[in-house]
DNA sequence: CTGAAAGCGCTTACAG
DNA sequence: CTGAAAGCGCTTACAG
């Protein structure tokens, strides 16, 4: 074994040698070892595993004009990046989905303009093949449409206001699970049912408050409507803001666990029993929704699902099918907030 | 401005040959200008932002052997992914401090011994120039010697237990913290004070430990010393057993956050009045600090200045230079919990 | 099924 | 300061 060669990585052409074959042969094998004699294959395989050789990406990329790489794009300000799990849930489950074709995640953060620029820039350059959207406000819709100008493939996480057409995107039934909540809450006889809606320039915010507002019909009372950002905070001042203006509530639709927990804050500082006097229902089952006393009964959406889902949709877009659009079923989870 | 040349993206060629000048040159201006006189400076970049061009970061990655990129590797269980802001704090950061020498972050996870097989060879294929390493527990000894063995620039967070002297880092002064903590509760007259501990087979939770012990010297007391995970859940129970132990305890230092949120419910439930009976103290002063009631009082981690710090020494080994250590102080914030 | 050859788009000594 | 040329390590028609 002893050898006087420097000890540089091995080639391709390395392997050729030590099997007898032309390189292309080798490559051939690498890429699924198809119109490839069995003998060659197996003298190949052995040469590979003699000579330690691994590909080198940055030729085959080069070669391919491919980068094998998508981004996952947070287009979310960075406070809320860690107050909310729901991102890196959603992270982890789309690097795992990638993890299955070796395709590496790209972490892009994009909240300020500045930011937007950049990775713009970085995208069109070609560093990834695809892009994973998560968390679009409508009011990024220069940096949207830049994005589409590009033609990179991208896929979002709930539907991207003004690019439903434009931009494929796998996204929760928001709508029906606000419909569910409405419906969870009356057969228990609540009657004076108040909601903290979502950012009104995210789908979820919009879908969730329409939900709501349609199973209502008649009983829909905006009075009894407050609009949240999604945060702990905005929870609380929401429930603050109900408790004063109509005292007689006995039920809140929070559109998510985050603000759902912010609302128990209060309800418990001013003494209501939850769920005995008011009954309390989130949105997300988020790992928040646990933590609390009593916890939260919330609707489940499938981050799982929607992160494999959003790499499975990519990556067909990435072999060049047209863009599709999913919506996944939500799911009650009672627990004792309601 | 009409044109019959097919719309393929520019290269280098078509920009030099716009200019009048040979594509070394333009080479030359892409890599910082230097060795180029003025006139060709000033018509090369006219040309490219004429021709729109743009380099392709396949083809200088193979020219250059180098990935531009850096790996953030969380070896840690998915679960406290989530449920722990700190890693996406320290992601955060180390993004953002990455993004200024225009190096995209790849996220790679190494949960399982599957995964870290994955990872290694990933690593190994070339596809990062170096790794910011987070949270190695000790019982990965395996996995962080084949990174090393690998010889990839790594940088971690933390103190790598077994590794001190093989892979740089940057870690938060926890025994001195610690200390302070100690002192911090003698002072306001406690006696009796207990601790949670972090996993002892983690720098954090060794270095809290130590320091606590060391301070305490004659005082320290092993009956009311109890070694958790880092988890809300394992806070809780060790504040229970801690309880049940010896219901005399005036005090009690957690070594995060998260496992002081723990015990300040079990607290709560068991009807001492924090701090007023017990004061409790936490560490990291993550999220989670200001979302209980009281708030809580703890040491802060300075974990910008950790990624950000992280990101210039690994930079540092990239280019050739030894591995440095660097220990950052950590600070009392005080808030409602003791 | 296989090999020779061109090509992907840069960088970097080297000679001048 | 500049250009011509070699090289980085793959892939992919093409001809056989």
């Amino acid at each position: 074994m002893s050898s006087t060669i420097p000890r540089r990585r091995p080639t391709i052409d390395d392997v050729a040698r030590e099997a007898g074959v032309s390189r292309g042969t080798v490559s051939r094998v690498l890429n699924g070892g198809h119109w490839v004699s069995p003998d060659s294959l197996t003298a190949v395989n052995a040469a590979i595993k003699k000579t330690g050789y691994r590909i080198n990406p940055h030729a085959r990329n080069l070669a391919t004009s491919r980068a094998n790489s998508v981004a996952f794009l947070l287009t979310e300000s960075h406070d809320r990046l860690f107050e909310d799990p729901n991102f890196s849930i959603l992270m982890r489950g789309a690097a795992q989905a990638l993890e299955e074709h070796d395709i590496p995640l790209v972490l892009l953060m994009a909240g300020s303009e500045a930011e937007q620029k950049r990775v713009t820039d970085f995208i069109i350059a070609g560093h990834v093949d695809g892009v994973l959207l998560v968390s679009s406000h409508s009011r990024q819709h220069d940096f949207l449409a830049d994005l589409v100008r590009s033609k990179v493939p991208a896929i979002a996480c709930g539907i991207p206001l003004g690019f439903e057409r434009k931009i494929g995107f796998v996204a929760a039934d928001d709508r029906d699970g606000a419909c569910e909540v409405v419906d969870f809450l009356r057969d228990q006889g609540r009657t004076r049912i108040a909601t903290i809606a979502g950012p009104q320039d995210t789908s979820g915010g919009t879908g969730r408050l329409e939900g709501y507002r349609e199973r209502l019909g008649e009983l829909y009372d905006e009075t009894i409507v407050e609009i949240g950002d999604y945060s702990r905070a905005s929870g609380a001042s929401g429930m603050r803001a109900l408790l004063k203006r109509d005292p007689s509530i006995d039920a809140v639709f929070a559109a998510n666990d985050l603000m759902a927990a912010g609302a128990l804050d209060v309800l418990q500082a001013s003494g209501r029993r939850v769920p005995e006097e008011i009954a309390l229902v989130g949105f997300d089952d988020s790992p928040v929704a646990t933590t609390t006393t009593p916890e939260l009964t919330t609707m489940r959406q499938p981050f799982d699902r929607i992160s494999h889902e959003m790499v499975r949709l990519l990556l067909q877009v990435i072999e060049g099918q047209p863009a599709a659009a999913m919506t996944l079923p939500t799911e009650l989870v009672r627990r004792g907030s309601a």
